[in-house]
DNA sequence: TGAACACAAATTGTCGACAACCTGACGGCG
DNA sequence: CGCCGTCAGGTTGTCGACAATTTGTGTTCA
């Protein structure tokens, strides 16, 4: 493993935090960075070429968003997946959609240039499935809903289920890691059914399609968590 | 001003951060840091007796909670109040009363355990307003709602509904600090029939509570800033 | 008089070093 | 053989100092 100094030259005053934090980010939110994985600060620091001070404001930030666990005075880990607490994650999950889908349906008739913010998220989102980028698909999913989100208006909510879908971007890793093939092509269609419904300011439709789009997910993930068992089970053990 | 040191000799290891992160929170919330404040780094290290690496990371701590603001390369102030996001405050608001007061309701006939809980928060909320104490009602208020959210279990819910109540608080202490008086009686009131309907697992009456509660707050809040606003044409200027 | 530039003061971002604390291994004792 | 205390190694929490950046002031020139 090459420990290898990844800074660039390009050290601007306040950036090294940043460049941390997202790094760090991009990677446990892709599973790169295992749950458990220790994360050392000195190591860290040695990684990125620079003091102990930004890496620890870094992992700061991440602690807040519940993306690391900081032992005191001992290290800090990559946070667990809580999967005792997904069906709840689910319910709030399902409940964001709703609300954002329907906010953003009652608000669409009087604010018609974010609009064009979400379907350039759905192209993105669509290109990513065409070329079977996992990573890059579940990143413009949130961004997809995100911008359903800010299109509804209210920064509560969208902060909130920034968090959510921030949080689920793991556990979709998971389960898109197992089948590379064709599979969400599903999701496109659902996705544009919502941008209709929202485009045609119409709530009621909106809700049900996000209720839907919720369900659909929910599903799919609960089989997949459900095959995993049954593999655990059928284990050979010796 | 007496800035003298704070600090007590009791210096066990990981609670510097702790202690500026929870007095500075207090001050915030009370309004005894009003909005705008700056917050100078060496100034807070001088006060607290000790280096400014555990004040920088409280002061993290305090804008992950968006209690404080901090520009970049500049000083860090204490957040404004965002009156113009108040009508999305108080739907989101009235959203997490409704969910959490449904959910305790639900789940109260198979956890007898956490009523007491809720019992005991209602008590000191009650204890405060006979002490006419606004900021110790304010957090027992607080207190007692998220007693609710953890009755009703979900932890994605509970926490976000712990972050809009505290963000409420400062608009609360601005609010109650205007009349003195026994006003509040009338959510002790409200206060009861929630737990009563949450005793009885009657979750749609949990729910039109929750939705009459949180009116009648909102409702009394906005005939505050009305009145502020009236005030405020009615200046004579000059 | 007013505007632009340069400089000084103050504050933050970063650094390297030290001290406190936890963990695990080793050895002594029952 | 097992338990407990001691000690060494390593990691975090805190410190003081330096460098970069911004803000405000003063000076000069048109």
């Amino acid at each position: 493993m090459a420990a290898a100094v990844e800074a660039a030259k390009t050290k601007t005053r306040g950036s090294g935090t940043q460049k941390v934090y997202e790094t760090l980010r991009r990677e446990i939110l892709a599973m790169e960075l295992t749950p458990g994985s220790p994360l050392d600060e000195v190591r860290l620091s040695e990684r990125f070429g620079m003091s102990r001070t930004p890496v620890r404001e870094a992992l700061l930030r991440l602690a807040s968003d519940t993306l690391v666990t900081t032992l005191p005075n001992r290290n800090t880990i990559v946070s667990a997946i809580n999967f005792a607490a997904m069906p709840h994650y689910f319910e709030a999950l399902t409940l964001m959609y709703r609300i954002s889908t329907r906010g953003a349906a009652a608000r669409a008739p009087h604010d018609r240039a974010m609009m064009a913010n979400i379907r350039s998220r759905q192209d993105e989102f669509v290109a990513a499935v065409e070329a079977q980028d996992a990573f890059a698909m579940i990143e413009a999913n949130r961004e997809f809903h995100v911008a359903i989100a800010e299109l509804a208006g209210n920064a509560y909510y969208t902060g909130f289920f920034s968090r959510l879908l921030d949080e689920g971007r793991r556990i979709l890793r998971l389960y898109y890691s197992t089948f590379e093939d064709q599979l969400p092509r599903q999701y496109v269609n659902e996705h544009e059914d919502i941008i209709a419904a929202i485009e045609a300011g119409d709530v009621d439709r909106a809700d049900r399609l996000a209720v839907a789009h919720a369900g659909q997910i929910v599903r799919q993930i609960q089989e997949y968590l459900a095959r995993e068992a049954d593999q655990a089970r059928a284990l050979p053990l010796g």
